[in-house]
RNA sequence: GCGGGUGUGGCGGAAUGGCAGACGCGCUAGAUUCAGGUUCUAGUGGGGGCAACUUCGUGGAGGUUCAAGUCCUCUCACCCGCACCA
């Protein structure tokens, strides 16, 4: 057969979508299996091959599942709402919504082309009054329910992009848009409250079925921690200064006391306090800096000791020293610490470089040198002495303190409330309206979607105020619930909402009446394999987490998790080795791939780079293998006669069929096609085959190269799509032949190859090994020490 | 600093403790072709040997084992995540 490619693919793809059997059914009596890759935000310079790799691995998968006969939705969307689009328009006066439908076109043609089998009428677009109704509904019942609130609050802000970014968008003290450097500034912004469900997100992975990276990441994002809260008596002032710890049990060794610059004890106190001044200026310094300049690590301890105002010991009651310093965040825990120098390097570094005492509670170190971590014997510490074990010591202390009514067991998360709005166009505006009488209202459900408004001008105010400020028309409205004027809600939702629950309306997407249908909601949830990128582990991956369990909660739902299963791709870097970037010039775009090679064999040669979850850079020499890969297997298609088994090829079928379909499930993709590749090897060398066989092989092939196996399949006489042909099994006996090649050694040396049947009992290998000529002549006039069998696999003589 | 990961030919990469380098690229030689970024055949880890063969070899050093890329201890390099988290 001629490899045409170009015309093969262009027949196959038009008759796969003319017969839509790509198309999930919503009620089937099959197995379901609900196959869920990222969605791209349709950028306006197209796909470049890494989204290609992205969809590629769970393609094969959902190929695979519907040649098993399972019922698969395996849908695409597009995550459109957010700033390089809304950027684009700034600069080319074209409007957001314009160029939206433009690259999605764009990416469409590009997805088609590569031939995967999407169920395209299931695309959902965020940005569509249908799609981002139900976004600003979830964000409704989440008012309803208490999980969204307003605060002014030291927030991350872009002067860039003059929007403010929640900590997970900026991480690192980098913008995560346009990399500049993040500030701190103090704004109203609204937040959804995360944390109320940090314990079950982080309880949630335990039964899922995710990366173990994936896992970890998550795990280190939540950031539990278990200890105490203590609240510590100060001199001559009703108020207590309460502290969180993860050692309460070393709370004899404390010294001394840290409060962050921020803590509002100091406003509060301030006639009380002597070196007001001094302290004002430090805070002022502190406040100049950026968050991170504040955490970088190693830094010289700085502080100022409050004069005037001191803590007591909550047993002892002796008078403890406190100090301001930027050591200690205002974010984390209560904003203050109590200092145990001995046991605590920030501490130990802070009390020698201010003269504080240190006392050792724990034994085992040697604190004139260093602060110690370790464990130990508990000393100088009344009650506890003589305690080794930190988890006694801690639970005894903890009950003491409760005893006393000075203290408590608490936990503290890492991860903090997500900061959620942008002050820009192109986003999903947020449904609030703020009356003077009333104060912040919802805006009626009935009311959704509440449209985003034709603008003029897209770029954001010099106050980072958002666009919408400027359109009296929207700001200006009546209060829904006492029907005097009031101004609506300004601000646009992150770009991470849409993508916060896009996989539920995939299971229905032209729904007016509800999100989704409870019943395809039961029958298709939940997810059971997603794959994207690791980058959004801590972001979307997180977030679409909080959303569903929120609606687990109200009842929408079926499932309490999302995803049964998530994995991950690596990179394609560029034929420099350098990640793909526009800047570098050195993206490849699909679509000359596809022109040049043909779609299957830019798909197999993306899933043949190398292990699917590693980076791994282009080759254009490395791809032109698979095509004669390829164009071997087209010629087949000539060379297949007669039916049944070839001898020579019967152990290599099985073995292949049974390779191919393990290593798909644990996306070990090059090796399936490279398995694939030795029994072409092995076809050749037979010199035979029959078309019972090549229509295995072709079987085989089709979840990697769809268009030509239907191609060949076709020109075997087979009437229907090879894509919905049974997937082929395999024999496990059959997988060895009957007479397998057994290495031979001496001393742990390999010396000869010796052919035995398969399965040879211990007796029978070792006389064929000795009766081997070589092997003869080796042993002759050895003593033997020891023999080792290994079935099928290894004979060792240890002679001396 | 903490946590995780990775080190294998010229390159991408294979190897349930059992013949290291599958498969592919590249390279070498030969054939086919008017030509070729074509196709085919053979070879291809390093050293030694005409050869059968021999010896060394999976970042480094030890160890366990009949047998180690794989397990254990130490160590080096690189990558990723979090980072003054109390």
């Amino acid at each position: 057969m001629k490899y045409d490619f170009l015309n093969i693919e262009k027949k196959w793809q038009e008759r796969w979508e003319k017969a839509g059997i790509f198309h999930a059914k919503d009620h089937d009596d099959r197995k379901k299996f609900y196959g869920l890759v990222e969605f791209p935000y349709p950028s306006g310079s197209g796909m470049h091959v890494g989204h290609i790799k992205a969809y590629s691995g769970l393609e094969v998968v959902s190929r695979k599942r519907r040649m098993e006969g399972y019922n698969v939705l395996f849908p695409i969307g597009f995550d459109a709402y957010g700033l390089p689009t809304e950027n684009s328009a700034i600069k080319t006066g074209v409007h957001p919504r314009v160029l939206t439908d433009r690259n999605i076109a764009k990416f469409s043609q590009q997805l088609k082309r590569v031939g995967f089998s999407f169920d395209w009428d299931r695309v959902v677009d965020t940005t569509e009054e249908n799609y981002y109704r139900w976004t600003q509904w979830i964000f409704l019942k989440m008012f309803e329910n208490g999980l969204v609130f307003r605060d002014t609050a030291l927030v991350n802000y872009c002067p860039s992009c003059k929007v403010v970014l929640s900590n997970e968008d900026s991480q690192g003290g980098k913008c995560d848009i346009c990399h500049s450097d993040i500030v701190q500034k103090s704004k109203d912004v609204w937040y959804l409250r995360i944390t109320a469900y940090a314990d079950r997100l982080l309880s949630g992975l335990e039964d899922l079925d995710y990366l173990p990276n994936v896992k970890m990441q998550q795990v280190n994002w939540i950031g539990k921690s278990t200890g105490a809260f203590v609240n510590f008596s100060l001199t001559g002032v009703e108020d207590k200064l309460r502290i969180y710890t993860t050692r309460p049990d070393t709370l004899f060794g404390v010294t001394f006391m840290v409060m962050a610059p921020e803590h509002p004890v100091l406003d509060k106190y301030r006639d009380r306090i002597a070196n007001v001044a001094e302290l004002d200026a430090y805070r002022e310094l502190c406040a100049k800096k950026t968050e991170f300049e504040r955490t970088q690590m190693n830094k010289d301890k700085t502080g100022v000791r409050i004069e005037g105002l001191a803590a007591l010991h909550p047993i002892t009651g002796k008078e403890i020293p406190i100090y301001i310093s930027d050591y200690v965040m205002m974010g984390y825990g209560t904003g203050a610490i109590m200092a145990v120098p001995a046991h605590d390097e920030r501490d130990y570094a802070f009390a020698k470089k201010f003269g504080v005492d240190i006392v050792e509670v724990i034994k085992g170190g040697d604190i004139e040198k260093e602060a110690y971590a370790g464990d130990g014997e508990m000393v100088n510490s009344d009650f506890l002495n003589g305690y080794t074990n930190k988890k006694d010591s801690i639970a005894r202390m903890i009950e003491e303190l409760e005893k006393m009514g000075v203290g408590e067991a608490g936990v503290q998360f890492k991860m903090k409330d997500w900061a959620f709005n942008r002050q820009r166009y192109w986003g999903e505006p947020i449904p609030i309206v703020h009356c003077p009488c009333c104060g912040m209202v919802a805006v009626p459900y009935e009311e959704l979607p509440l449209r985003l408004p034709p603008v003029e001008n897209f770029a954001p105010g010099e106050g980072g105020e958002s666009p919408l400020a400027k359109i009296d028309s929207f700001v200006n409205c009546k209060c829904p619930k006492c029907g005097g004027d009031a101004k609506r809600e300004t601000d646009t939702m992150p770009q991470w909402a849409g993508s916060s629950w896009y996989f539920l309306r995939y299971i229905d997407p032209l729904n007016s009446d509800c999100l989704a249908d409870p019943e395809k909601l039961k029958y298709w949830l939940p997810v059971d394999w997603y794959n994207g990128g690791m980058e959004h582990v801590t972001r979307h991956l997180i977030y679409s987490r909080f959303w569903h369990k929120f609606l687990y909660d109200l009842g929408v739902v079926p499932t309490e998790e999302p995803y049964a299963k998530r994995t991950a791709q690596g990179l394609i870097l560029g034929p420099d080795g350098q990640k793909m970037s526009k800047s570098r010039g050195n993206v490849v775009d699909p679509n000359d791939v596809v022109d040049a090679f043909g779609a299957d064999t830019l798909r197999v040669y993306i899933l043949f780079m190398g292990e699917y979850g590693s980076a791994a850079p282009w080759s254009e020499s490395s791809m032109r293998g698979c095509k004669r890969f390829l164009d071997r297997v087209a010629g087949l298609a000539d060379k297949a006669k007669g039916t049944g088994v070839t001898a020579a090829l019967e152990t290599a079928f099985h073995r292949t069929v049974k390779k191919v379909s393990l290593d798909i499930e644990e996306m070990k993709f090059n090796t399936a096609i490279a398995a694939m590749m030795t029994l072409l090897n092995d076809i050749d060398a037979a010199g035979a085959i029959t078309v019972d066989e090549l229509k295995t092989l072709v079987r085989l092939l089709c979840p990697f190269a769809p268009h030509i196996a239907e191609e060949i399949w076709e020109s075997v006489g087979e009437k229907g799509f090879c894509s919905l042909a049974p997937w082929p099994t395999y024999d496990e006996a059959k997988t060895v032949s009957a007479t397998v090649e057994v290495a031979v050694q001496i001393n742990g040396k390999v010396k000869s190859v010796v052919a035995m049947p398969k399965g040879a009992d211990k007796d029978t290998a070792l006389a064929l090994a000795k009766a081997d000529e070589k092997m003869a002549a080796l042993l002759d006039g050895k003593t033997v020490v020891k023999e080792i069998v290994v079935p099928d696999k290894i004979v060792n003589i240890v002679v001396r």
